[in-house]
DNA sequence: TTGTATGCGTTATCAG
DNA sequence: CTGATAACGCATACAA
């Protein structure tokens, strides 16, 4: 309940200037009796740095932002996951900011760097603006951005590869024998949407197969209009042998879908999701799913942003993380009744098998009720 | 990149001292005129408040940390999803620590407390110890532990009833019919593994169904083990007619292991999962789980928090929240083709269907490369 | 080596 | 109503 002390506190007790309290607590030279008596002051009154009246002093926070749409969603939380132990290491602190999808709350958060809270800022935003643009050119500290920014905006910038993504799956299903392999889109005026689509007729003219509009299907990015999306590919063009889903929700409902109408995945046809998400190996069969590098994706944001707090002023860069296909039952099935359980998350690291651990020591033992 | 503008930069644009900068900042009684000035020189400086020295003068930071072992453990994220917003609305901040599930980080966390950088702090701890609970008490900013505290712990305190929640799925099952009831347990010497024992047996008493040995296995809260376990399970006792696992992964597992040995999920066995994850409404068939109520636990706590650093002193609270039972196909399944796939979340506003999106604008168009 | 004094950007007190 | 001025807690240039 005591308000903490103070170096004047330490200097009182130890008979000593503030000056030479803050000489010992940094480290620098001092005679070897100061720093023993202002140590021993320290410990017994249980000193600790106040970390604001240092930044004030300092102009440095030691803590960053990361301002995306929705923790909750897997791709976003990927990054995080990544983000924090770089940022944690290089000994700053992670604010985090939930905008909701919302530009204005995007803004402002980019504005708020003016209040000089932290050092620096990853920003992930849906859809960059003019706004955007605007603010950001303004931005009072650095900023690394993950996602699409026109070329030539002068900022640190990281994305993914979606279409490539969506190459290496077709030719993925190509390879395997499929022939008649549909898309199931996002809506096509979303960027991934886009993206998605144009790798689409892109990797059929590669391995050379026609591009056929009865094949495409659009859905928006969850399951209920994965589920709806199929149905109606399934009736139109019932000799599909192959699903390219823009995503794993989609696929999810694919598999729904085909599950119902007696199809068997992969022998009739087979699918493919994106994100490769939790989802993608919790599902039966696994779900074959193109990474888009979330997670690297956060790693390298934070290291660019890192790099640009130390090192000062250099070049923007902007690098792009290429996708990576995991293979799982859903294409490559041995057998329905396979053991192809636990097939793996090819070389990541840590992979998503491990994190999803339990409900942690919190327990209760009966109803204490939960009034005051 | 030039410094930003402060107080004095404004005083000396609009020919005022700093005080009255200040006191048109605050909305303080002033004269028109004053006002007038004041607040044109700053839009044209485009002026911001420094948070730094505004927190320095005010001992008040407007950030509230929240530290947990692991973001991507499912639990901690619902309650990130709900702790998030709520501290939001309020104006502050959420700086995010990963512990890692380290005891002594945990501590650090206590500790750094002291450095005041946030005003208050939200902790889910592994496990508490004594070093825990003696940080606690000297802890120098208001704390919400969310597990479990000894009884007396003068602290803040959210707790999940796992054992309850064991019991309404036990319930549920006997409902069913099923008298073989066996329970795939966590290791015995973790406090969620003890608390489900202990809800296991207590439940089966309730329903007039003998205690049997032999119908408990342990596994660790992953999913290869809960094949593992349930192997060995159905080979020692192939009479089983219900599975309660101890977590999702586990359900997982044994949903697994249950479709290679030929039975019916739920015609043959039912099988129950705990936490009510994710992957519990994407698996198949779908899971039928027991909710802790992560997510009104981080609510919750997030609120009494609030309560603390507005209204100042008051007696510690404890909040137990109770589970739910979440009846998904994997015990009340209607026939293995059935339409049931959206069994949905119950009640609780935002369900887990809605945020898994996509991938969100982040494209590339091609090889940019990611050199300098 | 040590102490004094000043400033970081605000807010708040107290005369004018 | 306004303007000097003193904190807030720390770091540091400068003087001793």
């Amino acid at each position: 309940m005591a308000d903490g002390p103070t170096i004047n506190t330490i200097a009182a007790r130890a008979g000593v200037s503030i000056a030479s309290v803050s000489r010992v607590l940094n480290g620098l030279p001092t005679r070897q009796e100061t720093v023993r008596k202002v140590m021993a002051a320290a410990d017994e009154l249980g000193y600790v740095r106040n970390a604001v009246a240092r930044s004030l002093k300092s102009r440095r926070t030691h803590q960053v932002a990361f301002a995306m749409a929705d923790v909750g969603n897997p791709a976003y939380l990927a990054m995080l996951r990544e983000i924090q132990p770089v940022l944690k290491a290089a000994g700053y602190r992670l604010v985090l900011h939930s905008t909701d999808a919302v530009a204005a709350d995007e803004i402002d958060v980019l504005r708020s760097l003016g209040e000089r809270y932290v050092d620096g800022l990853i920003m992930s935003p849906l859809r960059v603006t003019d706004a955007h643009l605007e603010t950001l050119a303004a931005a009072r500290a650095p900023v690394v951005i993950i996602g699409q920014v026109p070329e030539g905006t002068p900022v640190d910038n990281v994305r993914a590869d979606s279409r490539t993504g969506v190459r290496l799956a077709i030719d993925h299903l190509h390879a395997l024998g499929r022939r008649r392999v549909a898309m199931v889109n996002g809506p096509l005026d979303t960027v991934p949407g886009a993206a998605r689509g144009a790798g689409y007729r892109e990797a059929l003219e590669a391995v050379g197969l026609p591009y056929d509009e009865d094949l495409v299907q659009i859905a928006d990015f969850y399951r209920p209009e994965g589920r709806r999306a199929v149905a109606e590919l399934l009736a139109r063009r019932p000799d599909v042998d192959a699903l390219m889903c823009a995503n794993d929700l989609i696929a999810l409902g694919a598999l729904d879908v085909l599950r119902d109408a007696g199809r068997r995945v992969p022998e009739d046809v087979a699918v493919a999701g994106m994100d490769d998400t939790d989802l993608a190996a919790a599902s039966w069969p696994s779900l074959t799913s193109v990474s888009l590098g979330s997670a690297e994706r956060g790693r390298v944001a934070a290291e660019l942003l890192l790099e640009r707090l130390n090192g000062g002023e250099r070049e923007p860069r902007r690098v792009t993380v290429p996708p990576r296909l995991v293979v799982r039952a859903s294409t490559a099935g041995e057998g329905h009744c396979g053991e192809g359980h636990g097939t793996g998350h090819g070389t990541e690291g840590h992979g998503t098998e491990g994190h999803g651990t339990e409900g942690h020591g919190t327990e209760g033992h009966g109803t204490e009720g939960s009034g005051a």
